[in-house]
DNA sequence: TCTCGTGCTACTGTGTTGGTTACAGAAAAG
DNA sequence: CTTTTCTGTAACCAACACAGTAGCACGAGA
């Protein structure tokens, strides 16, 4: 799997945020951000576009203006912010359509999507008991 | 993320197979299995070959050749299969250098790995409560 | 009014995947 | 022993998603 690492940066970017907010007592824009995550400005904006829409942070424009949190540390749990930015999971079945001559082929899927759908499941609650305020916590005691 | 198929493809393979072993008497070969999924014979075979290191299934050569079961189903659990087939896990970190003059982005990274490990050790965890057999029961009974 | 940052669009390059063709090698059938 | 039929790979293509980039309209504050 190609995975794609929006997950790890969308934590990366929430933590940066909280973090530039308790220590310069003000936003950050894309800019800062892109820096901390040594990436592009456009692409901190796009992902954290997908977090305001879930509403985890908030952008304001114009001058002096930039990102901010839209809720506590505590309250942000790694679940949740999987499901904002990875919004079909992360196991997927295939697309094939079923061989109607076979039994496996016709009955694979329904089975496979309760198996799916419980690992997802415990995916979600170890994650759960990660909130944002627990990774700054650690972040901040491994300097 | 463009999640890939392998898991779920690989699972129905190794019910095709098992379920043909015990209807058949016989194996199978790359072309029924093809013919089940849906696709082409040289990606069953692809996706076999990296079953068959992991040592889960066989294949023979030759005229009336094909492939078998290595193992009983009952002994295939899915989260061995699924570490078959993404050896790399579900969740990526991102590979962006870390910024050395920001806190977050020199200690972002360990943290997220542990959080990342304990969720995949619970997805996997997830996972190992079933095996092939239960998958080829409950398709059996969907029947 | 001027500056600066968000939000959005469009385009590019790259990497992974599934699909396809082709072929060498092995094993059974005749 | 020859023919058939299968696996195991390699090579190539098209589709797709993603990160990265440039550009611009809009809005808010200085």
């Amino acid at each position: 799997m190609p995975t794609s690492s929006r997950f790890a940066v969308a934590v990366h970017l929430l933590c940066g945020l909280a973090f530039l907010e308790k220590s310069l007592g003000r936003g950050a824009t894309s800019a800062d951000l892109a820096q901390s995550v040594n990436t592009n400005p456009v692409v901190v904006r796009r992902l954290l576009g997908i977090l305001s829409r879930a509403g985890f942070v908030e952008g304001r424009g114009g001058r002096s203006g930039g990102y901010g949190l839209a809720c506590a540390p505590a309250k942000i749990r790694l679940d949740a912010v999987l499901a904002a930015v990875e919004p079909d999971g992360v196991l997927a079945l295939h697309e094939n359509p079923a061989n109607r001559a076979c039994t496996v082929s016709c009955g694979i899927k329904p089975v496979l999507g309760g198996v799916f759908a419980d690992a997802e499941r415990a995916l979600h609650a170890s994650l759960k008991r990660t909130t944002l305020a627990d990774v700054l916590r650690q972040v901040e005691a491994a300097d």
